[in-house]
DNA sequence: GCACTTCTGGACTAAAAAGTCTAAAAGTTT
DNA sequence: AAACTTTTAGACTTTTTAGTCCAGAAGTGC
């Protein structure tokens, strides 16, 4: 099998796949059936890797989770980052809303956020994953209350309005359009709800 | 075991818990852990009666659950109903977000929204679940379309707007608090969301 | 009190899950 | 090409799951 020379300067046969495809294939599989949902057969088969492998590569199906989540997060999701840097309140606020409409109803993505879908409510052996997800979504918030932040201290948001209160505001309209795209909402439903949400805040 | 004469006409002896005391039960453990994330043995230590009770008096796991479901949306979830009763648009908005605020930090029910926590993504085998889901949390967006038409008939919605997306708009943010809720929310941030939902909205 | 019917407890079954093990295959280095 | 190291395939194990079964208990109506 082709591959690369070996690159961690040991010696063996080297891998037989590539590490981050397969990452990806498994990312995929936790986004549309959950932590809980997704089996080991259902993991391997999309990876197009064996059992063995996935252990010797990964750790174990926890293991997985946590590294796709992260894959997740600097990939899909790498769009909420950008969204923070532009330079106005205003085009951050508008390219979040905008950009989630867009990626919500990506053809190549699962319906829904990886970040809810994949392990909102779950068995009690499956709760510390839970958990590393609302950490997850909380860091998000927390991110865009920086931004919201450093918009009060440029004077783009009224001193009266709490930043971490308008994140909170901010992370509801999000999340909540993952719902709606979890129900089936097309690409144009979702972008009038972000119309909605824009016109009313005043923009 | 003390029970009220039987009631189905039947002799015989008869059931020795309430089956809606039971069902609650059951309610409560789906939203908590999820259709696939509770076992059999969760339910049933919750509703206090043994696996061949519960398999006698509902069926299967998953008939427990679609019960548990239409106790849910005429129990807990009965206030969204009550709050699209209100006479006025306004008190239709103000009730149902403030109300949402409400229930989820409420301290006697579980994180976060039943008809979210409970089957949003899952394995193959719960995809007639999920999709009973998609059909319940649809359903209740209709339900606000249609008084929200009804408030357009009556002058109170600007024509401009399409009652589709205005409820598309505040499914949103009610699901959307549920997933706040989900990660710890308290009840005065989620109250303050709602605080900057309706001053945006010109409340 | 007796016949009858339905419920109940707990052991049992079958299927599916995650995770392990071993022998053979496949590269790498010298 | 030979020695060495790691990967791979797939069978295996263990645990957990939903669901079944049956003997006995507990009511009801006459």
């Amino acid at each position: 099998m082709r591959t690369e020379a070996n690159t961690n300067g040991k010696m063996g046969r080297p891998r037989g796949f590539d590490e981050d495809t397969a990452l990806d294939a498994a990312m995929r599989v936790f986004w549309e059936k959950s932590y809980e949902g997704a089996t080991l057969s259902d993991l391997t088969d999309a990876m197009g890797i064996n059992r063995s492998s996935m252990y010797a590569a990964f750790g174990d199906k926890e293991a997985l989770f946590r590294l796709a989540t992260t894959r997740y997060a600097n990939g899909p999701a790498a769009y909420l980052r950008e969204a923070l840097e532009k330079p106005t309140l205003r085009e951050v606020i508008e390219s979040t809303l905008r950009g989630t409409a867009d990626f919500l109803s990506n053809p190549d993505n699962p319906r829904g956020c990886f970040s809810v879908q994949a392990a909102l409510a779950c068995g009690t052996d499956a709760e510390s994953v839970k958990q590393a997800m609302i950490e997850f979504r909380k860091h998000g918030d927390a991110a865009v209350k920086r931004r919201l932040q450093q918009a009060q201290r440029d004077g783009e948001l009224e001193t009266g309005v709490n930043p971490a209160d308008f994140s909170r505001y901010l992370g509801t309209l999000v999340q909540g359009l993952g719902i709606q795209a979890a129900n089936g909402a097309t690409k144009a439903e979702l972008h009038r709800v972000v119309d909605l949400a824009l016109r009313h805040m005043g923009y």
